[in-house]
DNA sequence: TAATTTGTGTAAGGTTACATGACATAAATA
DNA sequence: TATTTATGTCATGTAACCTTACACAAATTA
C-alpha cells in the first residue's frame, strides 16, 4: 500500500515532524528506522516510517532511551 | 488526509508513474495538476497528483487532447 | 501547400537539497 | 572521572532539481 512507498525526502518528513534531519539520521544510525535509499543515495522514507520517527521522539521526550526502543518499537512488516 | 498531502519530488513520480519529468512538467504548463513548491521552488506532488498524471497520460493516448483534459478532470478538491 | 500547434526529447547552466564525516557539548551513567 | 547519549553545527561533495531554449514528427489550420 501507499503508506509504506517510500518516496518521502528527509526535508519533508523533518517538516512533517518538527525534527530536525540530524535526528531523522540518527535514529536510523540507532536501527530505529530504515529508509530506502535512491540510486544516488538520497533516503526515501515512507508515511509509516514518519510516524515511527514521531513515536520515537515521544518515548525519547519519556526518558526512554535508543537501545529500548528497539525492542519497543514493532518491526513495521 | 495523506492521499492529498504534496510530499513526493518529480523523480519519484516519474519512477512510479514511468513518464519522463518533462511530460510530468508539461502536464503542469498545461494547467492539469497543480503541485506544491518548497521554498526553494522543488515541486511536491501527492499520491493523487500521480493517479491524475497516470489519468491524463491514458486520456491522452487514447488520442484527447490536453484542452479537452481540462474539462474532464475533476478538479481535485 | 505553408504555417501553426501539440506533445515530447534533449542539452546547457544554475540552484536546492541531500550526502558523509568531523568536532563539540550538556546531561546522564558507569 | 571517563564514557555514553542525543543533538548541534560546519565543511565539502554530489544528486536531483530548476528554467530556458531549440528540435521535431504528427496533426491541424490557414
Amino acid at each position: 500500500m501507499m503508506t509504506k512507498k517510500k518516496v518521502i525526502q528527509i526535508g519533508i518528513v523533518s517538516e512533517l515532524t518538527g525534527l530536525t534531519e540530524r535526528q531523522i539520521r540518527y535514529y536510523e544510525d540507532r536501527k530505529l528506522i530504515f529508509p530506502d535509499r535512491s540510486k544516488g543515495g538520497v533516503r526515501k522514507y515512507s508515511f509509516e516510517d514518519i510516524q515511527t520517527i514521531i513515536d520515537i521522539h515521544t518515548k525519547l521526550s519519556d526518558g526512554f532511551h535508543t537501545v529500548e526502543l528497539r525492542r519497543m518499537l514493532a518491526p513495521s512488516t
